[in-house]
DNA sequence: CCCGTGACGACAT
DNA sequence: TATGTCGCCACGG
């Protein structure tokens, strides 16, 4: 797990997340231990374009919920993508968030 | 090599 | 509670 880069753990964990729930950057971030490196996680997300196996960034949102992503991803694809998996979006927020939340260091809990 | 930028987050005011 | 500022680190120009 160390030969790997900040992406590909980014990555790894990002595909972890199971259908119909969200993470934070921040939760994958301090999951990898660079808790105030939250950044580097989004700007990986934005290279996520050219991993393989695509990463489902669109579980992805912020710390308050919201689809910041969503902007990148470009028009409604993140709503739909995520409302396919039963999550409910509305103005770019995702609803009962803190239900559906789904963090790394607990669920995971290695 | 230096500067600016960025899918965030926590703290201070 | 809302707004503003700093920190974090990698990448592009």
């Amino acid at each position: 797990m160390d030969d790997i880069n900040f992406f590909d753990k980014v990555y790894e964990v990002a595909r972890l997340i199971p259908p119909g729930r969200v993470t934070s950057y921040g939760a994958i971030a301090a999951y990898l231990g660079t808790k105030g490196s939250s950044r580097m996680v989004g700007y990986a997300m934005q290279a996520c374009g050219k991993a393989l196996p695509p990463v489902p960034a669109h579980r992805i949102v912020n710390r308050q919920g919201l689809l910041t992503a969503k902007f990148h991803f470009g028009g409604d694809l993140m709503e739909q993508l995520l409302e396919s998996e039963g999550v409910k979006v509305i103005d770019n927020q995702v609803q009962d968030f803190k239900n559906l939340f789904w963090d790394p260091s607990v669920e995971l809990a290695l």
